[in-house]
DNA sequence: GTCAGCTCTGACCGATCGGTCAGCTACGGT
DNA sequence: ACCGTAGCTGACCGATCGGTCAGAGCTGAC
């Protein structure tokens, strides 16, 4: 039966994707994983070390995307870091909308993690971005509520076309910030 | 030593709440509860029925409060139904934190619980009245991005005053609806 | 044919979980 | 002085958790 190298691997991370989505990650036992993924829970820990790596394998890829973000957005200044950071943002958190979800569900915890160390660092970055540059509270606020908005209503089960919704979720985080544009 | 009548009954509730809120609820254990409230595991089982009642007792009070004030902004239309739904959504996000954290941070598992039953038509009825009664997707979108970003935000640990910050989230809020108003 | 090694599994382990129970202590009513 | 009862606790329980281990089953190399 264990035909592919490795397709019971990719399998395994699929089915865990979705259920630390669905029920968190302290929510979802190596038992959950294994029934959805049709193997032994035994099986899990041959393909990786323990609960915590099938964690961190997950999240590795969000988390340096948004480190690399908040990289890139460390050299622009005012107008030109505001819309950078309303776009790469939304694309960021839709692309990685289920990993999102994982990690603001246990956020104290997770920013613990060693994987995510980098999240703070990037964050900031990001929020000085969308705030301008700006340290008034009124900047400070309406960043912190583009973060959280568009990572809960990207979380959210809300039905409209991906790219409807992209391009909605980048009109509402400018019209937060009060940044002007040519549109409505 | 157990001198006044029911303390140890409000301490529980302090410390539970302060825990579920930093650590989730799934997160916090009975024994973590005990040690912080300083009694025995024993005496939070006998002051509560279990783990959960302690949880219904903590989420009640905002859970009926947001129920009261869904049925209110049902039947407002139009422009008075958005200020109502975002000045009333945004105090009973501050005044309720912690229980917000909470509720956030184990959302599917927290919308089974039967005392959050009353939860998806209230957050029905607040959506809808902060769209403007609108349904396309822009406002649909705006409206979940104000929902999220409010939560979001009053959960994080954003340093300013409570009053700056109430009032920065209405106005953000109403920025991101795109409402008209006397300020800017 | 056979042997080495990768994949996978059932049985099992200690730790921790939420919860139970018998009983101790101290106070108020009589 | 006695007792009922409310408040509280240590000891204990079964269930479930994440994780270990010896070995079965299969495959490709020789």
């Amino acid at each position: 039966m264990p035909r592919p190298p490795s397709a019971m691997r990719r399998q395994i991370l699929d089915s865990a994707l979705r259920l630390f989505a669905e029920h968190g990650f302290k929510g979802t036992s190596l038992h959950d994983i294994a029934v959805e993924a049709r193997c032994s829970k035994a099986s899990l820990l041959y393909h990786f070390a323990g609960k915590d790596a099938i964690l961190t394998e997950l999240l590795t890829p969000p988390a340096e995307a948004l480190s690399a973000m908040g990289e890139e957005l460390a050299a622009l200044t005012g107008g030109q870091a505001v819309e950078a950071a309303v776009t790469g943002y939304v694309g960021l958190a839709m692309r990685f909308h289920l990993e999102v979800k994982i990690i603001f569900a246990e956020l104290p915890d997770m920013l613990g993690h060693p994987v995510l160390a980098v999240i703070p660092r990037a964050v900031d970055q990001l929020a000085a971005a969308l705030a301008g540059r700006r340290d008034e509270p009124r900047a400070r606020v309406a960043a912190q509520m583009v973060i959280g908005g568009v990572a809960v209503t990207v979380a959210a089960d809300v039905d409209a076309e991906p790219a409807t919704m992209r391009d909605e979720l980048v009109r509402g985080a400018l019209r937060t910030l009060g940044h002007p544009t040519g549109l409505s």
